[in-house]
RNA sequence: GCCCUCGUAGCUCAGCCGGAUAGAGCAACGGAUUUCUAAUCCGUAGGCCACAGGUUCGAAUCCUGUCGAGGGUACCA
C-alpha cells in the first residue's frame, strides 16, 4: 500500500525534475486523524534540497497526483506535509487478500532461497539454563522464525564446549558429593559447582552404582553432561524451542580447524608470538588491541576457536549467520568478524545481535546470578510459575538494548495482567463472534466498513506485511509485540462500541469479513512469536 | 582510565536512521455489564524525555560535554 504511493509519488517528482535518488521517501500514518489516513514529509525534505519554499513543493505535487484515482482526496498542512485519505476500495481489498492467505498471510519471499544460520542460547552444559538466558533464547527462536516468514531457509544451531576447564569442575563437583553421599573421604573442589543438582546426579549415580564408582574418573563429567544437557533441553522444550543441530567446540580442535586459521594468519602477518603466546595482531588491521590466541600453556582461548567456527559456518554455505549474545561478548565480536574478513571471507554475511542483561531483582534487591554458586532462578522455576506463553511474551516485548529489571514477585503477580492475555483474549472474542454466526461469508460488501475506526483498524491490519520485512532486517522484534498489543487495543476498543452480528444482515457480513480479518493478523503475529492462540479463555 | 549500552509518568517500559498535541501497562481515583466473553471499555490525575550546550524551519530522537546505572577491558568464557 505505501509502496503504492511512493511510487506515484516518484513518478510525480520525476515529471516535476524534483527527483533525486538518493531521496529517502517515507510515508507514515499520522497519530492525527485530522492529518489523514497517510501523510508524507517529502516536501519538506526537498526544500532544504532546492531551496524552495516547501508549501509551493507541495502544492506542485499534489497537482500531479489529483488525478490518481488512489486517492480520495489529497491536503497540504502545517509547514508543507502532503496528507493523503485514500480512496476506501483501495483499502478494504486488502481483507479478501488475509481471508484468501490465512495462515499465509504475511509471510514474503525477500530472503527466498537464503541459507540462514541463527546462533544462540549456546550455553555450555554445566548448569540448569536461568533467567538469564531466557532472553538470548526467545529472541534467537523469534529471529528465526521471522527469518522463515521472509522465506529463508533457517537453521538453528547450539554452540557449546564440553571439554576445558569448567567442565573438569564440574566432573570434580559430582564426584565430590557423590563421595559425600557415600560417606567417603572428599574435597570440595576450588570454585566448584555448588548447586542442588549437583547432589541429584550424584544421587542418581549413588543409586544405581553403589559405592562402585569411587575410584572411576571418568563417568562423573560424563554423566554430568548427560543430565545437564537433558535438562537444557526440556527446558527449551517447555517454550518451544527445538534446534537443528549442535555444534561442539571440540570438532574445532580435532578438525584442526583452529590451526588453519592460525596458519592462514601467520601468513598474513597478523599473528606474532610473544612471552610464549601466540598473538592475533589486531592493531595492525584497525582493532584497538591485540589479542592473546593461544596461551603461554598452548591452550587456545575461547577467542580462536570462535574464530575458526564462523570461518566454518561461512564456509558451509550459509548466506547469513547470525548470532545472539548477552552483553557479555561486546568486545569479543568485532575481532572474530575482522579474522573472517583477513582470511578472504565475506564478513558481511555475519550479523551479531547484542542484547543488554536483565536484572534479576528480589524484594528490591539485586541478585548477582552465578552458575556455579548456584544463585540463580532457572528458566523452568519461571515456566512453572507462569507458563510459556507469558515467559515468551515477557522476554521479547523490551527492545533488546534495553536494560530490563526483573522483579520475580512481580512477575508472578502480574502474570493474571501480562499485555499477552490482552491480545490472547481479543483473538478468543473474535472466535467466539465467528463461532456464533450462521451467515455465509459470501457476497459480502466492505465498503460498508466505512467507520473511522474501522478504516484505522484496516490500516492497522496491513502495516502487518510491512512489519515482517522491517523487522527481519532490523532484527529488532519488540516492534511485533508492540504492533499485537496496540492491534488487540483497536479491536477491543471497536468490539466496545459497535454490534458485528446485527439485525443488519449486510453489516454483519462485512463485519465479520473484517473481523475475521484481525482474527488471522493477530493468529499470525503470534505464531511468529511462538505463542498461541486460544480460542476460548 | 578507555570502549559499548542505557537514563522518558510513582513503578516497568514503548517511541529514537529528526516531523504535527511524547504513549502503553501497572499502581491511584471516578464511571460503564437486560448485549457477540468485564481477562473489556470510558474518564480523571500524573512529564523540564537525567543535566548543560550545539546542529536547523523543526530535537525525546543527531553531535559534544557532565552526572548516574549495567556490561567489557589485552593469557577465564
Amino acid at each position: 500500500m505505501k509502496d503504492l504511493i511512493i511510487n506515484q509519488l516518484k513518478e510525480s517528482l520525476v515529471e516535476l525534475d524534483y527527483y533525486d535518488t538518493d531521496l529517502q521517501i517515507s510515508i507514515s500514518t499520522p497519530k492525527n486523524k485530522e492529518f489523514g489516513d497517510l501523510s508524507s514529509n517529502v516536501a519538506l525534505l526537498l526544500s532544504k534540497r532546492l531551496n524552495k519554499n516547501p508549501l509551493e513543493i507541495a502544492g506542485d505535487i499534489k497537482n500531479k497526483l489529483d488525478g490518481s484515482d488512489l486517492f480520495k482526496d489529497i491536503n497540504i498542512a502545517g509547514p508543507g506535509f502532503l496528507n493523503f485519505n485514500l480512496n476506501p476500495d483501495s483499502i478494504t481489498n486488502e481483507l479478501k487478500e488475509i481471508i484468501n492467505l490465512n495462515d499465509e498471510y504475511g509471510k514474503n519471499n525477500t530472503l527466498k532461497d537464503q541459507k540462514v544460520l541463527v546462533e544462540f542460547v549456546s550455553a555450555n552444559p554445566t548448569g540448569p539454563l536461568t533467567v538469564g538466558h531466557g532472553r538470548g533464547a526467545i529472541l534467537g527462536d523469534t529471529l528465526s522464525n521471522i527469518f522463515q516468514w521472509n522465506g529463508a531457509n533457517v537453521d538453528r544451531e547450539y554452540y557449546y564446549n564440553n571439554a576445558g576447564r569448567q567442565m573438569r569442575v564440574l566432573g570434580e563437583s559430582v564426584r565430590a558429593r557423590y563421595l559425600e553421599i557415600q560417606k567417603e573421604n572428599y574435597e570440595f573442589p576450588e570454585g566448584g559447582y555448588e548447586g542442588e543438582y549437583i547432589y541429584d546426579i550424584a544421587n542418581d549415580l549413588s543409586k544405581e552404582f553403589g559405592n562402585t564408582l569411587i575410584d572411576n574418573d571418568t563417568i562423573f563429567k560424563e554423566t554430568a553432561e548427560k543430565s545437564i544437557f537433558k535438562n537444557i533441553t526440556n527446558t527449551l522444550d517447555r517454550i518451544h524451542i527445538s534446534f537443528d543441530s549442535f555444534f561442539n567446540e571440540n570438532t574445532l580442535y580435532e578438525n584442526k580447524d583452529i590451526y588453519t586459521v592460525i596458519d592462514q594468519l601467520r601468513e598474513k602477518g597478523l599473528v606474532y608470538d610473544k612471552d610464549n603466546a601466540t598473538w592475533f595482531h589486531g592493531t595492525k588491521v584497525g582493532r584497538e588491541n591485540d589479542r592473546v590466541l593461544i596461551k603461554s600453556t598452548g591452550e587456545p582461548t575461547y577467542r580462536l576457536p570462535d574464530m575458526a567456527y564462523h570461518v566454518k559456518k561461512i564456509e558451509r554455505g550459509y548466506d547469513l549467520c547470525v548470532d545472539i549474545f548477552g552483553a557479555d561478548h561486546m568486545d569479543a565480536y568485532p575481532d572474530v568478524i575482522e579474522v573472517v574478513k583477513q582470511l578472504g571471507h565475506d564478513a558481511s554475511k555475519i550479523k551479531v545481535v547484542i542484547h543488554q542483561f536483565i536484572s534479576i531483582l528480589n524484594q528490591g534487591k539485586q541478585v548477582k546470578m552465578s552458575t556455579r554458586k548456584a544463585t540463580f532462578i532457572t528458566l523452568d522455576e519461571l515456566i512453572d510459575e507462569v507458563g510459556s506463553d507469558v515467559v515468551r511474551y515477557f522476554f521479547i516485548m523490551r527492545g533488546v538494548n534495553s536494560h530490563l529489571n526483573f522483579d520475580l514477585e512481580i512477575a508472578k503477580e502480574k502474570s493474571e495482567k501480562n499485555p499477552i492475555f490482552y491480545i490472547q483474549y481479543a483473538y478468543a472474542r473474535i472466535m467466539t463472534i465467528l463461532s456464533k454466526n450462521d451467515l455465509a461469508i459470501e457476497n459480502y460488501n466492505l465498503s460498508l466498513l466505512n467507520q473511522e475506526d474501522e478504516i484505522k483498524l484496516i490500516y492497522k491490519l496491513i502495516e502487518f506485511k510491512e512489519l515482517v520485512v522491517k523487522i527481519s532486517k532490523d532484527m529488532e522484534p519488540q516492534i511485533l509485540a508492540t504492533y499485537l498489543l496496540e492491534l488487540a487495543s483497536m479491536f477491543h476498543k471497536y468490539y466496545a462500541k459497535n454490534r458485528v452480528i446485527s439485525d443488519n444482515e449486510e453489516l454483519s457480513k462485512s463485519r465479520l469479513v473484517f473481523i475475521q480479518s484481525i482474527s488471522i493478523v493477530i493468529k499470525n503475529g503470534l505464531k511468529i512469536l511462538g505463542i498461541s492462540a486460544p480460542k476460548k479463555m
